[in-house]
DNA sequence: TATGAATGAGACTTCATTCAT
DNA sequence: CATGAATGAAGTCTCATTCAT
């Protein structure tokens, strides 16, 4: 947790703060970003680094916490459901917007990536608490269970998971290309074998 | 490439080497592997070590040298392949493999995982050369639409990439977990999934 | 350029690494001067070092750098020339100066010595940049050509060899026997034969 | 001194240790060059060159006398003296033979300037012992002195000094641009200034 | 006599963190 | 509250030399 000391600064010299993290976290793993650089390029001094955070992982967490204020700040309004949707719908929804925020905020999005590379126990940590959205997805696709729409034979947890790991690499994917319709296809494409399949079984092709 | 000092070595102290190499970058990225630590646990000297090893990379390349070779022994008389075996079959032989390669070798398979994680040059360089999998199931995929049994609509790169992704994902999480019969089933779910759909649709559920 | 930190430091402080500086660049070549005893003798850590200057390269500069400045200052206001000078006249000038330095900041001299000695690559660039003195001298015998003190069907850049070449073997024996009349003596003969020659052919003996 | 074992050594493999060592010490510094390249270059095992070596040092003081062996071989029969040969012709001698030895010997000489550019203590000491030429040529100017041919108020040492430092820089240059037939110009004018002097006074030019 | 494995000091450089002012 | 100088451990790598076999 940042300081007091930290949040009595102004605005203005927060901000500065706030982007030095942002470029070199998304340059480099925790482990490899450098306290030298950020300051550097926050123009504050080594000394006032420490009377703001207590140390690098400080730093770290409020960078993590500010990214996820604004990323709530920015879809909050947006999911407007409709109560006829699939998980699939849904899912398409959240792709949507994950791809929006990569537009938007590919640094962030870089930093995601980062963390995902780093081995140290201190992240290690941090990702083990990333539970949440999966919980929310299996949750829905035991209510399309309920609806008959999702086989019920499904593991909705093992469903969850396909999901996410597509996710994952075909995010990562947009990221290095930008190939913005490539992708749309392409998860069109994944999203379309996950509902009806790959065999011509049941296929009316 | 070790030197011949190297391989003149006792077969003892040889394997107390590679043994530290394991260890150490099982715990660590490249990168991050310190050879300060390797030495230390080998019980050898600093001289010592880079009159075995050119350098760091050196090392590592004996390493994942090592690692082949052990994997091929391990592998050799399995692959016995049914002509009439669709590409989901050799998928799940392949992952059949890699889940008692993960058993038998945890540390190997974490040293692969650590691969990933690495940015350097020199590891992003050494995964380029990493596709050939990719190519082989994507052909086979194409075998198989000629053959009738998937989807003609399918681009065979999207289906590669979704075994490939959920691949990952699933070792990974055996590598944690180690509940084999868990995975066995999730895998086989998945793989029912990819090929029937998850959708009431089509299935005769 | 040495970091601002470098140059806050008190002036005492920032004496005593110039010094050790001075003492070890004097005692070796760039490439086998050694940080380690730089700051050994100045009684700094090794991380202050690399808080004062970016690597060895850095700290040479700086050396050479203030060696010039104090050349300038003490040859600043000397250098008055006569109209008539010729190019010898010049040349005894500036081997005075020379003279001058070498008996007040003997290490100044054996550093460059030590230049010249030296085979890096960043050595090498430096003395490169060197040649300035050379074309100003040609210059003069041209000058002194058109004026007819000196034979035409010498060429230039062969008189400012011999100048060069001498001066460097006599400054250096000076350096090591520190004969001050002597060495007046001999570069008084040595410009005597340059001018006149050293057989009896038209010379008046 | 090398051991005797290493005299008793076939030819052969006396002959592969030297010329490892000669180029070695001609790419590299004394202080610089590496026994390591030395013993792979000879192929032979490390232990043996301590063997037939108490040092480098040891090693680098019989490459010197070897040479020193071959240059006497090489110039033994071929100096020739005309009575009537002035210590400028003698000098023209010396330097056509110096210049055949680089032609032929481009490797003893860069060793030779490579010792200039050393700093250790050993090889600075062993510079020191090198005057026997000077004195040579020394007593050859007090001969023409004597004769009438030099003029009688010149110091032969001094003389000496400028046709030594004159021939070093000249051959240097030589050895870089390798070009015999400008070398030759460049050292026929300077001979020439001081026989004659470089000014217009008592030259009938 | 020959071998080559072992050694350890020392080279340059980076970095997170502390602390006196 | 801000500053920035100081620190020292740790990083990779090189090398001449010793010594057991």
């Amino acid at each position: 947790m940042p300081t007091s000391t930290f949040y009595n600064l102004e605005e203005e010299k927060r901000k500065q703060i706030f982007e030095a993290c942002v470029e070199e976290f998304a340059e480099h793993t925790f482990s490899e970003a450098s306290i030298n650089q950020i300051i550097k390029s926050a123009g504050i001094s080594r000394g006032s680094f420490y009377q703001y955070f207590a140390d690098k992982e400080d730093c770290y967490m409020y960078l993590l916490g500010e990214i996820a204020k604004e990323k709530m700040a920015l879809f909050k309004d947006i999911v407007e459901k409709d109560p006829q949707d699939t998980v699939f719908d849904e899912y398409e929804n959240m792709l949507d917007q994950a791809i929006r925020w990569i537009d938007v905020k590919p640094q962030y999005y870089q930093i995601g990536i980062r963390m995902d590379m780093d081995d140290s126990e201190f992240i290690q940590r941090l990702l083990k608490g990333n539970q949440a959205g999966l919980d929310y997805f299996a949750s829905l696709i035991r209510r399309d269970q309920q609806r008959g729409i999702i086989r019920k034979d499904i593991d909705p947890a093992v469903l969850t998971d396909m999901l996410f790991s597509i996710n994952r690499s075909a995010l990562m994917s947009f990221f290095y290309n930008r190939d913005f319709q490539g992708m749309k296809k392409q998860l069109h494409q994944i999203l379309d074998i996950i509902r009806k399949g790959s065999t011509t079984e049941g296929n009316h092709v």
